[in-house]
DNA sequence: CGGTATCCCCTCTGATACTG
DNA sequence: CAGTATCAGAGGGGATACCG
């Protein structure tokens, strides 16, 4: 994301707003926590290896057989980022057939936690969302489409 | 809607699953639910808006205001996406200046509550992710590059 | 003021093939 | 088993220009 193309654009409507007011009904530092745990755990697969290592620790294969659809590439980078930030721990056995276990660090536990609200808050509104989501459109088929 | 993580699993996944591994593998519908609720709000703006919309209606250019950095075309998507999903309501006002404010629904409302545990919990710990990323870095600079 | 339309790059993601 | 390397496509998202 965040394609940093010199960022002048950027800084300099930072500095605009400043300068129009104070208008800090939400801080900056919140905006950046929550771009910042976005980049993070927004991708596809991060929240989904995280749900599926938090049971107990997972193999290589084990986890691409818990999470259908996940390609070895992707798998690869999610749980490199996901151990580089410290949510998840990798031990490798070296042993004749290669063993590597994945499990969940107490960090990656607590932003399990937070998944957990959220996959609950889904579970009870989707119907809601769905609905409205319908009812959009067909009243608007123009601007339906997305994904 | 409430499903319990493994209240209602068969006997037969039982056996199953334990043969293969140490946990059962996470219901399909749990994952459904994550990717949905990913789909709609892990993009880059969704909640952003909702935050900012939180303590009150704005307008337009207040948005772009409060957001910074996002442009006209992301501004009005996310915008039409969130109202579709009936998260945020928009109200135009035929008056001689254009007028058209947004409001957060109680889904929105809902959904915003969620975001601040997310915020939260970035809060809390980004120091600890910042350090393990810089020590993940140091020690493999080659994987580094995210954002 | 409050948008729409267009262009275009960049990143994410998947498919495939190869290695230790 | 547990990855790595490379290619290619799709779409998100920014810049810019234009309209009611």
């Amino acid at each position: 994301m965040e394609q940093t193309r010199e960022a002048k654009a950027t800084g300099g409507a930072e500095v605009v707003a400043a300068a129009i007011g104070p208008c800090a009904a939400i801080p900056a530092d919140r905006m950046a926590f929550i771009r910042e745990v976005l980049d993070r755990v927004g991708d596809k697969w991060s929240l989904l290896l995280i749900a599926v290592l938090e049971p107990g620790p997972l193999r290589y294969t084990g986890l691409q057989r818990q999470v259908p659809g996940i390609s070895q590439r992707m798998l690869t980078l999610t749980l490199r980022q996901l151990q580089q930030d410290g949510l998840v721990s990798r031990t490798a056995y070296a042993e004749v057939p290669p063993r590597v276990e994945y499990t969940l660090t107490p960090l990656g536990r607590g932003l399990h936690e937070i998944a957990t609200s959220l996959v609950g808050w889904a579970a009870a509104h989707h119907d809601e969302i769905r609905e409205n989501r319908a009812r959009a459109m067909s009243a608007q088929p123009s601007a339906g489409a997305r994904g």
